[in-house]
DNA sequence: CTTGACCTTCCACTGTACTGGAAGGTTCAT
DNA sequence: ATGAACCTTCCAGTACAGTGGAAGGTCAAG
């Protein structure tokens, strides 16, 4: 299948796909006589993995450590293990990051709509923040 | 004082305090005869007010906006109001979603834990994904 | 008089995941 | 034979908030 074909059937854009190999996610497709991509059917799987990955909040980067092991024959699932955990870590350190940003925020919002319309200082930029 | 003083006592570099003025968030500082900025005092309190609003999670365009109001002879705390509203409501969108995310993964993390450490079929890359 | 710390401008690069567009080649239907 | 739809490569740009470095000017101390 060409590359408009794989796109089309992976639900992306032979743009993507092409950086996808430049990137080395993708192995370099073999290519018909016109110089055009040529893909396997199980191209679309590997590109369907890498939207799961994706999905599953890993980088581009990190799908392709577990695309590279893949192909080294080895089994990846020790290192994808690693990979969600990690994340998992990443995300909660996040979360409550951002639970703390918002009860700033609210905080401040909260003051910004007190009736109080007058008097911001000359010298202060904003007295709400 | 001039620029490296100034990155010193507002706790940043003279890197970003160029980068600043260059974005429109410090206005152009007098100069010394040589050529060096020389910034006068309150020049500490408008970094700061750009630090605060950063802690705030305001990108440096809305505390642009921001200054150039209060350039402009107006006061912003309306405005201030209105952006700290809308960045409440982009963060609670935000922690949602990664909320979400985090019960995926969680989910993956433990399949991937379960003690089947065999047979991973060759035609996907990984059960885990 | 030179060394070192400081300053100036300008250009390019960082990371992430693409996206846009130019210039040209291929394939197929009409 | 010509037009549309597809493909190729390569270069550049997006958003964000800076950071790195080169080449050169300034200032005080030794």
């Amino acid at each position: 299948m060409r590359i408009g074909q794989l796109a089309e059937a992976a639900g992306t854009t032979t743009k993507t796909l092409r950086f996808y190999e430049d990137s080395g996610l993708l192995l370099p497709a073999e290519r018909l006589a016109s110089g055009y991509r040529n893909y396997a059917e199980d191209a679309v799987g590997r590109v369907g993995f890498i939207h799961r990955g994706q999905a599953a909040g890993l980088t581009l980067a990190q799908i392709g450590q577990i695309l590279k092991i893949r192909e080294h024959g080895q089994v990846p699932c020790s290192h994808v293990k690693g990979l969600l955990g990690e994340r998992l870590r990443e995300l909660d350190a996040q979360i409550t990051e951002l639970l703390v940003l918002r009860e700033t925020i609210s905080q401040l919002h909260e003051k910004a709509s007190e009736p109080e319309p007058d008097s911001c200082s000359a010298e202060q930029v904003c007295r709400y923040l």
